[in-house]
DNA sequence: ATGTATTGCATACAAATGTATGGTATACTC
DNA sequence: GAGTATACCATACATTTGTATGCAATACAT
């Protein structure tokens, strides 16, 4: 029989075993064949075999379901961050027990502190951060100067650049058609930094 | 011969079963009768079987390393997508070989033909996407008028707003400092579209 | 004591799974 | 054309692994 391209079945090949890895769940040689439709359990070993002699995947010899990423391939575990419909008035621990889903995200950091929400109004589009957007939130009690923020004002959350003024905190929109606001700082609760943008597009 | 308090040793059972799904590694019955020091492998299966039984775990009959967390308790699954430090004048595979990173994604559509690449210029900051930014990329040969995209023209590429016009295909920055694109459709190679922008902020 | 439930042992079998070997077809180089 | 490399198929075999059955020891209730 014959052949396909380069090398693209086996980039699919180990694109198909880190999903399953990631999903917790290592795939067996034939469950790669299947995938594949392969009709050999060998032509799918092969490719597994290739992945490992280049270094690309390592393996457990003799064990089912013994393909694993290796150790060098610097595993990126991924996290899962909830995504907040809304920011309650009140405590932000009761609204992370009941997201409205959740986000994937790096997890060689910190993660445990990461809440995400979705922005509204177009007051931050000179930031790059349009309304629908989500933003990825560290929690921290305090900022810089020029950091954006996601700060609690009465009774919702705003996504704004944060400038301290002595005893007032300016919380500036990045968007000519809206004008900064000036609050005492006992007004304001700071729920965190934003350390991340998403948008999809449809 | 006797036993061990309660439902202790069950516990335990548990525990070590959820350790090795978190390291991505389920457990064989013979791998807990081990780790537990069992001498007969149907005492680990017993265990194993109960705590099915209670709810407390699940199984995928006749499958190795079958035992796994019952669906209550699964995290929607995250893939990774690899990041391409530079989009190549030839082959696309090849780059995907050797990435510069992985970002994890939402697993739950296709995610085979992702992949991400690292904004240059200012030409799309009207559409939210600034320099610096990371752009998720679903391959894909054709698209929609006005999806933004990925085209590959001469040896680099552009993320532009795609508008084809007849037998020319044109190219619009989202950004009035910079002028449309015009070519020819021949001139033009489609990557695919971008379905996802991300940025960090420091 | 008797019965029952729980915990554990021993052994065997069948299915799933990793591994090995040899062959065919296409592409490329010399 | 000869030689080499790659991609794939077909089949067989050995190991790992899930499953089944029967039995022994301790704890507890009646």
């Amino acid at each position: 029989m014959g052949r396909t391209p380069a090398g693209e079945t086996r980039n699919r090949v180990l694109a198909f075993v880190r999903t399953r890895l990631l999903a917790g769940q290592p795939p067996t040689v034939r469950e790669v064949q299947e995938a594949f439709g392969f009709r050999a359990v060998g032509t799918a070993r092969q490719h597994l075999e290739q992945l490992v002699a280049q270094g690309r995947l390592a393996v457990d010899r003799h064990k089912a379901r013994g393909y694993r990423l290796p150790a060098s391939a610097a595993a990126p575990a991924a996290a899962l961050v909830p995504l907040l419909g809304r920011v309650p008035a009140g405590a932000l621990d009761e609204a992370v027990e009941d997201p409205d889903g959740y986000l994937p995200v790096d997890a060689r950091g910190p993660v445990d502190d990461l809440f995400a929400l979705r922005v509204r109004g177009e007051s931050m589009t000179g930031a790059g951060i349009l309304p629908g957007d989500l933003v990825i939130v560290r929690r921290q009690p305090t900022a810089a100067s020029g950091d954006i923020v996601v700060a609690q004002v009465g009774s919702d959350a705003t996504v704004k650049t944060f400038r301290p003024r002595g005893r007032q905190i300016e919380l500036h929109p990045e968007n000519p058609a809206f004008e900064p606001l000036v609050l005492d700082a006992a007004a304001v609760v700071l729920l965190g930094k934003v350390v991340e943008v998403r948008r999809f597009l449809p």
